[in-house]
DNA sequence: TTAGTGACAGGCA
DNA sequence: CTGCCTGCCACTA
Protein backbone atom coordinates (compact mmCIF):
# COMPACT_ATOMS: atom_id res chain seq x y z
CA UNK A 1 0.00 0.00 0.00
CA UNK A 2 1.29 3.54 -0.83
CA UNK A 3 1.64 6.37 2.00
CA UNK A 4 -2.16 7.85 1.35
CA UNK A 5 -3.03 11.05 3.37
CA UNK A 6 -5.57 10.14 6.27
CA UNK A 7 -8.88 10.44 4.80
CA UNK A 8 -8.23 8.18 1.64
CA UNK A 9 -6.75 5.51 3.70
CA UNK A 10 -9.46 5.17 6.13
CA UNK A 11 -12.03 5.32 3.63
CA UNK A 12 -10.44 2.55 1.73
CA UNK A 13 -10.01 0.64 5.01
CA UNK A 14 -13.68 1.46 5.43
CA UNK A 15 -15.13 0.87 2.16
CA UNK A 16 -13.00 -3.00 2.20
CA UNK A 17 -14.57 -3.49 5.74
CA UNK A 18 -18.11 -3.72 3.94
CA UNK A 19 -19.51 -7.37 4.07
CA UNK A 20 -20.84 -8.79 1.19
CA UNK A 21 -24.49 -8.77 0.12
CA UNK A 22 -24.84 -4.90 2.03
CA UNK A 23 -24.37 -1.49 1.00
CA UNK A 24 -23.66 1.82 2.32
CA UNK A 25 -23.41 5.28 0.60
CA UNK A 26 -20.35 7.70 -0.61
CA UNK A 27 -21.81 9.81 2.77
CA UNK A 28 -21.30 7.21 5.09
CA UNK A 29 -18.20 6.48 4.22
CA UNK A 30 -16.67 10.04 4.51
CA UNK A 31 -18.32 10.18 7.81
CA UNK A 32 -17.00 7.31 9.39
CA UNK A 33 -13.51 8.16 8.03
CA UNK A 34 -13.87 11.41 10.00
CA UNK A 35 -15.18 13.89 7.67
CA UNK A 36 -18.99 14.22 6.97
CA UNK A 37 -18.40 16.51 4.04
CA UNK A 38 -16.25 14.49 2.20
CA UNK A 39 -18.79 12.24 -0.01
CA UNK A 40 -17.44 13.72 -3.06
CA UNK A 41 -14.02 12.97 -2.59
CA UNK A 42 -14.85 9.03 -1.86
CA UNK A 43 -16.65 9.32 -4.82
CA UNK A 44 -13.76 10.06 -6.73
CA UNK A 45 -11.62 7.92 -4.63
CA UNK A 46 -13.89 5.19 -6.14
CA UNK A 47 -13.59 6.44 -9.37
CA UNK A 48 -10.19 6.44 -9.76
CA UNK A 49 -8.68 3.86 -7.66
CA UNK A 50 -11.36 0.82 -7.16
CA UNK A 51 -10.04 -1.59 -9.53
CA UNK A 52 -6.85 -1.06 -8.97
CA UNK A 53 -6.85 -2.48 -4.91
CA UNK A 54 -10.00 -4.46 -5.91
CA UNK A 55 -12.03 -2.96 -3.40
CA UNK A 56 -15.94 -3.79 -3.04
CA UNK A 57 -16.53 -0.61 -5.19
CA UNK A 58 -20.13 -2.11 -6.52
CA UNK A 59 -20.97 -1.74 -2.58
CA UNK A 60 -21.39 2.37 -2.14
CA UNK A 61 -24.36 3.92 -3.50
CA UNK A 62 -25.90 7.35 -3.10
CA UNK A 63 -27.76 8.57 -0.32
CA UNK A 64 -30.81 7.41 -1.74
CA UNK A 65 -29.66 4.01 -2.36
CA UNK A 66 -29.35 4.63 -5.82
CA UNK A 67 -26.79 3.09 -8.47
CA UNK A 68 -24.93 7.04 -8.86
CA UNK A 69 -23.30 5.52 -11.89
CA UNK A 70 -23.93 6.47 -15.44
CA UNK A 71 -25.44 3.62 -17.40
CA UNK A 72 -23.02 4.19 -20.11
CA UNK A 73 -20.30 3.86 -17.44
CA UNK A 74 -20.90 1.08 -15.06
CA UNK A 75 -24.56 0.70 -14.11
CA UNK A 76 -25.00 -2.64 -15.22
CA UNK A 77 -21.56 -4.03 -13.87
CA UNK A 78 -22.39 -2.56 -10.48
CA UNK A 79 -25.80 -3.79 -10.71
CA UNK A 80 -24.83 -7.54 -11.25
CA UNK A 81 -22.06 -7.77 -8.76
CA UNK A 82 -24.40 -6.64 -6.35
CA UNK A 83 -27.17 -8.85 -7.41
CA UNK A 84 -24.73 -11.69 -7.09
CA UNK A 85 -24.34 -10.93 -3.93
CA UNK A 86 -27.72 -11.36 -2.98
CA UNK A 87 -28.65 -7.72 -2.87
CA UNK A 88 -32.29 -7.23 -5.19
CA UNK A 89 -31.45 -4.09 -7.54
CA UNK A 90 -34.73 -2.52 -9.85
CA UNK A 91 -33.68 -2.12 -13.26
CA UNK A 92 -33.42 1.85 -12.49
CA UNK A 93 -30.69 0.90 -10.33
CA UNK A 94 -32.39 1.36 -6.34
CA UNK A 95 -31.69 -0.71 -3.63
CA UNK A 96 -33.50 -0.90 -0.19
CA UNK A 97 -31.45 0.56 2.05
CA UNK A 98 -33.40 -0.76 5.37
CA UNK A 99 -32.45 -4.21 4.18
CA UNK A 100 -29.18 -4.24 2.87
CA UNK A 101 -27.77 -0.83 4.36
CA UNK A 102 -24.58 -1.14 6.41
CA UNK A 103 -23.32 -0.40 9.14
CA UNK A 104 -26.13 -2.23 11.03
CA UNK A 105 -25.80 -0.69 14.14
CA UNK A 106 -22.41 0.97 16.04
CA UNK A 107 -19.28 0.52 13.34
CA UNK A 108 -15.79 -0.19 15.16
CA UNK A 109 -13.11 0.61 12.82
CA UNK A 110 -10.11 -1.82 12.59
C1' DT B 1 -5.98 32.83 -10.29
C1' DT B 2 -10.67 32.17 -11.40
C1' DA B 3 -14.40 29.17 -13.29
C1' DG B 4 -16.35 24.98 -14.22
C1' DT B 5 -17.24 20.16 -12.92
C1' DG B 6 -18.73 15.81 -10.49
C1' DA B 7 -19.65 7.69 -8.95
C1' DC B 8 -22.54 13.51 -3.28
C1' DA B 9 -25.74 15.25 0.55
C1' DG B 10 -29.57 17.87 2.80
C1' DG B 11 -33.37 20.86 2.81
C1' DC B 12 -37.53 22.40 0.80
C1' DA B 13 -41.49 23.13 -2.62
C1' DC C 1 -42.85 10.72 -5.88
C1' DT C 2 -39.77 14.57 -8.77
C1' DG C 3 -37.23 18.83 -9.13
C1' DC C 4 -34.50 22.72 -7.72
C1' DC C 5 -30.99 24.98 -4.84
C1' DT C 6 -27.05 25.39 -1.70
C1' DG C 7 -22.91 23.66 0.49
C1' DC C 8 -18.55 20.96 -0.27
C1' DC C 9 -13.91 20.05 -1.90
C1' DA C 10 -10.36 18.21 -5.05
C1' DC C 11 -9.17 18.52 -9.72
C1' DT C 12 -8.65 20.65 -14.31
C1' DA C 13 -8.53 24.05 -18.04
Amino acid sequence: MDNYPYFTSRSLEIIGSIPPGRVTSYGKVAALAGNPRGARQVARLLHGMSQKYSLPWHRVVNREGRISLPVDSGFLRQKELLEHEGVSVTPDGRIDMKKYGWPVGAFKLP
